[in-house]
DNA sequence: ATCATTAATGTAATGGATTACATTTCTTTG
DNA sequence: CAAAGAAATGTAATCCATTACATTAATGAT
């Protein structure tokens, strides 16, 4: 009576259905309806179904705070990355929503902008919050980070990279080997000089791998990519045009770009466009990340796809596995794709005449 | 002892570090402890520091699901939203866990791609979960999703739509008055036949509220929107090339294009410039939302511009105020912008010889 | 100096579901 | 048919932090 009265004052509930309320109507006890819940298959048929009954009678909702306390299982799964306004990650969390939402599984997101300390406080909410598992981004964080995960026993994946040595769990690309085949690819092309623009490489391994790929690939060849070839900028298109322009300012001036994503190579294409350069003809420019748009620009920009959807999807099946106990290959490779369209071609002076490279100066 | 070995045996913690540990080493009770993590105001400041000593020498972490099930506060959102692939959500969602996260609060993220049963499923499970409060998209739910809410007496909001006669709270722009002065403004350009195409209208009542905006615009100056002129596509740029074409087959043929989106509008402008159509000069296209691309492919979009960061930012605002107890306007208007880029211009009759018109046939 | 407040802290009940262990009922088999 | 084992269910302890209420200490007013 006493409690029924705190209640109604409580925000929440003016009844507040709980178990004793559920069981009490079915004529069984709550360990019953517990395990009509839990683990069905201990309750016989009929009782099952008188539960169950009682349960859409009353339309019981188990409190989750009681049973994560309780059990020990909050059945929610964090997933820390750097931002959602980046269409690769954003998806990337889709696929994983999905997955985590079809085992009944929710998801706790947080974001840390770059930042490594952020991301280590960020996880350190969701772990406290009682995250099950947790799907980060990269493999590079806090130094503190591992340990931290260590110490809360938490199983984690880190995605968008690759790592067959590595000691943790992975679901990616070789972020490396990518970007070495997109220099290759060039190379191949006749390409010998080379810009390079890639995001910010500050708490981002992925873009630090990249620009480390093109570098080893050129190297081979006996090329040196000079550090003024490399430009590293926000991700934004007037970053991607501006770093284009300083690109062009350089003797010699390179007739090949890669970028570390697409919105740059993006901003690249559309400087090259105002500034008269003809892509591919005068300068071939390479993406990074394939998004929607690519396809459909003018001309269609040559990228690597990477498999966003997947590596969500992933991550999510991966820890869906570890939490059921089940052992499952902890480093996962995903196959990113050269999409060769239409702003990559041979390298100027091998097809054209030389007056008419001249002619665009 | 019994109780150690069991939690051994747990996947999670060797030690499990308590409030009743903190007590014991700060030399207090756990009422204390308890006490400076919610009230420090309570507490001396002598004894405040040395519970806070205790907590970092043994970095404590408290139970949330022991602290939810006792304070009936699970200090975490619901936010349920069509997709993350919409660039458009994905950044409200940045914006609001960005303001949830500088106050204490987690977030949990839940899709329904669209799909208004799941949209309920979805948030009845984040409400069992415990959310405080959800963030909503747009007005129209499954028809026992309000109630639901009423049940669970929990504060939400509406995002995306501005109604200020409406029964909820919501934050947004009058989506109708919106898409109603992109009609105006092309009508005022001379337009007479107007194409519209627009998002899948099917548990999107914003996309629907934007054609009745254009509808009722162009009611206004004695057009009639025909149903063959309105086409409706999923979100895609191929969606809009094919949404183009059909429009083009129309007779008489629309000469502004009203588009729910800027993907759908990117679509259109791309099949204009496969056949050839010039933009603005033989054909207006109008966009929805301002992504960032917009302003950079060419010509330029004229679109209008949706400020998604504060909605996010706004609706996390609203639902902190309104668990701190504050009363705040329970209706948010926000002011979309229309931005006249260049994909828009005087019909061409208005100042094109007829000839160069048949010219482009 | 004394009583009334306020401040600081402690004790113990509490939230609601899970689950170890106990008990009862039903099969199965020798 | 009895005994052993399995299946079904119940009883009650448990998870851990919060908080109502009780108690003590400190401050202030008259």
């Amino acid at each position: 009576m006493a409690t029924e009265k705190r209640k109604r004052l409580q925000k929440n509930q003016g009844e507040a259905v709980r178990v004793s309320d559920v069981a009490r109507l079915a004529g069984c006890s709550t360990a019953t309806v517990s395990r009509v819940q839990n683990t069905p298959d201990l309750v016989s048929a009929e009782t099952r179904e008188r539960v169950q009954a009682a349960i859409r009678a009353l339309s019981y909702m188990p409190n989750s705070a009681a049973r994560a306390l309780r059990s020990n299982r909050s059945r929610m799964i964090g997933i820390v990355i750097p931002t959602l306004n980046h269409a690769i990650y954003a998806s990337l969390v889709d696929a994983a929503q999905q997955r985590f939402a079809s085992e009944g599984y929710s998801l706790l997101v947080a974001t840390f902008d770059y930042d490594l300390d952020r991301e280590k406080e960020q996880t350190a909410v969701l772990i406290e919050r009682g995250a099950e598992g947790l799907v980060l981004v990269g493999e590079c964080h806090h130094p503190e980070f591992y340990p931290m995960l260590a110490a809360a026993d938490i199983p984690y994946i880190n995605t968008y990279v690759f790592r067959p040595d590595g000691a943790h769990p992975c679901v990616g690309i070789d972020n490396r080997q990518a970007s070495f085949d997109i220099a290759e690819f060039l190379y191949g092309l006749g390409h010998r000089t080379f810009g390079v623009i890639c995001a910010l490489m500050e708490g981002n391994d992925r873009a630090a791998t990249r620009v480390a790929g093109v570098r080893e690939a050129l190297a081979r060849h006996g090329i040196e990519l000079d550090p003024s070839a490399i430009i590293e900028r926000p991700y934004s298109i007037p970053s991607g045009r501006e770093a284009l322009r300083v690109l062009q300012a350089l003797i010699p001036r390179p007739t090949a770009i890669i970028c570390g994503n697409d919105i740059l190579a993006f901003g690249a294409l559309i400087e090259c466009h105002e500034m008269g350069l003809a892509v591919p003809n005068d300068i071939s420019i390479v993406g990074f990340d394939n998004l929607d748009f690519t396809a459909h620009i003018s001309p269609p920009l040559t990228t690597m796809d990477v498999p966003a959807k997947e590596m969500g999807d992933g991550a999510a099946r991966f820890l869906l596995d570890t939490l059921k106990g089940r052992t499952t290959m902890r480093k996962i490779r995903l196959e990113p794709q050269l999409i060769a369209r239409r702003t990559t071609a041979p390298v100027p002076g091998l097809i054209f005449p030389v007056d008419l490279r001249k002619a665009v100066d």
